[in-house]
DNA sequence: CCCCTGGGG
């Protein structure tokens, strides 16, 4: 080669996959950025140094070494390595997707950490975000087709692009990041690519995890049964945590954490300090309590405690408040008065999701709510549970950011080595999977049941999921998908919700529910302050429509809408502008996917009419959760499953109806519905005859009831929309029944309790 | 007479 060709072409020479470590390092270190052929900034050279000091920078060689001889690699960083910056552009500079019209992706479980790697990324690079480097996120896709090589997406993203494309034509090397946190997309994703590898020779694929779960990736991925994939280390870059335990188990976490907290201020060196506790009233309460006693300490003994900020840290607090987490902690009192600190008390939103520098003190009592899911009763439900070992670690690394720091464990030692599990189960196991085997069936994946899961989820979970998704017409009675369970699979949407949506054009009133689709889609739109409850409840009131609260939902965003120039109007009416405006961008949404299936956004005229219809259209989707009264005392029956429920508090109903249909259980102080519209006995009958076939029921004043419609409505014909296809329930049943190594499943008898 | 741990499309 010439000089003067190396002189002005940097990746002169790199042979795709084969690149080597010098090669790249002369590459960073050239005048011209290979990727836009510009001279690099100054900021450019300045970053490099600040690279070059992370430890993973100096195992390129290695790392290019590994990557050019094997397909698949599991990688284990810890906090610190640098591994999300740097493995990524090292990929880029080996395989040089750019050359040959390909992407390098690398997936985040959350949209903030993609936007902001991407960030840093592009700025390391030198290039323009959204240019050689972007991020794909829901709402907002900040590539540049054909330019765009290095991408970082959310997980989610990622198994979307797959649906329309399974080979994933498009990218020469994924990269999962933090695998080991086991979310339902990353989980899915590696059955997925772990298959594709196999297809597809020219695809590469990188998991990074924690050390933890290194090895089971491994094995995981080994390439036949008694292989590893082999497995890159990098270390981290952390301080020291000392780790201390109680004596005894504590009786009461947030009494002892408050005491904790406060035995930290009182005796312990400057440093800011991090509760975690499980959730938004026991945080709130925990402040409270904590700034009383914190200030009387500095009023009795002013020259030896400082002052103590306390902040509340959960997700549903507005951006600006969490925000305060950045705050410095307070000054003294007086010049010369000992220093403030900073308390955060959090949910578990501080243990992955939020960093917070400065932290040097972590008290952590061992709990948090976690999503359980029971298959038996179809229900999905917080409960407050003992953490995992893998998270109790992960909340006392938070102390050991900027320096070395203390962490408090508010159980004993030996709980924390014979109670505590080692992980957190992963998600697929303790969700609700219809959406997920929605998702599989349309990625062509047939057969569920054997599908290589890591962690595959109970056959019962399974069978809900397919028995939920037979109902909705979404699949045939021998599994295949459906027309339209092959549409359903394309809204970002729960099946009962698609289902709904879709079919709701039949009711002239698909306008209507993209509205309350969108709004039953976003966090609670309602507010409800503590000191204002009876002003918020009375916003409420006025803005409720007696029929239901699904129509109560359509009017509060018709009337956001009709104020869009009143800025003030949400916060008047006690109403989340944060959710609001995520309504409307999911609305946007929801409409281009229907744009592109032609199906029309139309309303009836008679607004009679079109109130009656929309709870028809809810019907399509929710025939499964119907209520029945029973007794006198406002207690309600599911149907079929026969489950007592209440009312939920919030509902707007004026009256108790008969018969309800809900968009949600949800099972807290007791079983409760949530969401509820009074509905019309003969409209079951007529949308959903076959889950409504009676022979099917449990004998009761729900069967009962049902029987007098059917008599009442003999001989008329019924409508053709939105029938549920008959189910045999046979193939299912086989398809079980082999997942559970041939034992003949139990047939579950439904009842009553938990 | 109540809850929304956290994340994703």
């Amino acid at each position: 080669m010439s000089m003067d060709a190396a002189s002005k072409e940097p990746l002169y020479g790199f042979l795709p996959r084969r690149v080597k470590g010098n090669q790249v390092r002369k590459a960073m270190e050239h005048e011209l950025n290979p990727f836009t052929k510009q001279p690099h900034t100054a900021q450019y050279r300045k970053i490099l140094a600040t690279r070059q000091k992370l430890p993973v920078f100096a195992q390129m060689d290695e790392f290019l070494k590994m990557f050019s001889e094997n397909q698949v690699i599991v990688m284990v960083g810890e906090t610190g390595s640098g591994k999300t910056t740097q493995i990524p552009q090292f990929v880029a500079y080996s395989d040089l997707p750019h050359t040959r019209g390909k992407i390098v992706a690398c997936t985040q479980p959350r949209r903030v950490a993609a936007m902001s790697v991407a960030k840093r990324v592009a700025d390391e690079m030198d290039v323009q975000l959204g240019r050689q480097v972007g991020y794909s996120i829901r709402f907002e896709d900040m590539t540049e087709p054909g330019t765009t090589f290095l991408k970082y997406m959310t997980d989610g993203m990622l198994l979307r692009e797959a649906m329309n494309d399974p080979r994933l034509e498009r990218y020469s090397t994924i990269i999962l990041d933090e695998a080991h946190e086991r979310t339902l997309a990353t989980d899915i994703l590696m059955g997925l690519l772990k298959n594709l590898v196999k297809q597809r020779s020219d695809l590469k694929l990188i998991v990074m995890s924690a050390t933890l779960d290194a090895l089971k990736f491994q094995k995981y991925f080994g390439l036949r049964s008694d292989t590893t994939a082999p497995l890159f280390k990098v270390p981290g870059r952390t301080h020291p945590v000392e780790v201390f335990y109680t004596q005894e188990p504590e009786p009461d976490y947030v009494e002892a954490a408050i005491r904790t907290v406060l035995m930290i201020h009182r005796a312990e060196d400057p440093g800011d300090i991090l509760l975690f506790l499980t959730g938004e009233e026991e945080i709130e309460e925990a402040c409270r309590k904590i700034k009383i006693e914190a200030d009387d300490l500095t009023n009795q003994d002013p020259d030896s405690v400082g002052p103590l900020q306390c902040i509340p840290l959960y997700s549903s607090l507005p951006p600006q408040q969490q925000q305060r987490i950045f705050d410095p902690p307070p000054p003294p009192r007086t010049s010369t008065g000992p220093p403030g600190r900073k308390l955060v008390v959090s949910t578990n939103i501080a243990e992955t999701s939020l960093t917070i520098d400065g932290i040097v003190y972590v008290v952590d009592p061992g709990f948090s709510k976690q999503k359980v899911y029971n298959p038996r009763i179809r229900v999905e439900s917080l409960l407050v549970s003992p953490i995992s070992k893998a998270s109790a670690q992960q909340r006392a690394g938070r102390a050991g950011r900027t320096r070395p720091g203390k962490c408090f464990r508010l159980y004993t030692e030996k709980d924390f080595m014979k109670e505590l599990e080692e992980q957190t189960h992963p998600e697929i196991l303790r969700s609700n999977l219809s959406n997920t085997v929605l998702e599989l069936v349309k990625l062509g994946i047939k057969d569920l049941v054997h599908f290589d899961y890591v962690d595959a989820p109970a056959p019962e979970t399974l069978m809900r999921a397919l028995e939920l998704l037979n109902y909705l017409a979404a699949m045939d009675d021998d599994g295949n998908l459906t027309a339209l369970g092959s549409m359903m699979a394309e809204f970002p949407l729960d099946p009962q919700l698609a289902k709904m949506l879709i079919t709701s054009t039949e009711f002239k009133c698909s306008n209507e529910i993209l509205t309350i689709t969108a709004m039953l889609s976003v966090p609670n739109i309602w507010l409800r302050p503590n000191n204002q409850r009876r002003e918020a409840d009375a916003a409420k009131a006025k803005l409720s429509v007696p029929d239901g609260d699904h129509l109560t939902l359509l009017n509060v965003y018709n009337l956001y809408k009709l104020n869009e120039h009143n800025k003030g109007w949400a916060w008047q009416n006690f109403i989340s502008q944060r959710s609001m405006i995520q309504a409307e961008n999911v609305r946007n949404q929801l409409q281009r996917v229907m744009e592109r299936f032609e199906i029309d956004s139309i309303s009836v005229t008679d607004e009679k009419k079109l109130y009656q219809n929309i709870r028809k259209a809810l019907v399509c989707g929710f025939f499964m959760q119907v209520a029945h009264k029973e007794g006198e005392k406002g207690s309600y029956m599911t149907v079929k499953d026969h489950q007592v429920v209440g009312l939920h508090p919030s509902c707007g109903l004026e009256t108790q109806p008969e018969w309800v249909i809900f968009n949600e259980f949800v099972l807290t102080t007791r079983p409760f519905i949530r969401t509820v519209s009074e509905l019309r006995p003969e409209w079951l009958i007529e949308i959903a005859a076959n889950y409504y076939e009676l022979e099917s029921f449990p004998d009761g004043e729900t069967k009962r009831a049902l029987q007098r419609v059917i008599n009442k409505r003999a001989g008329r014909p019924v409508a053709e929309i939105g029938y549920a296809t008959k189910r045999s329930g046979k193939q299912l049943a086989a398809e079980i029944e082999s997942a559970n190594n041939g034992r003949p499943v139990k047939k579950q008898k439904t009842g009553r309790g938990g």
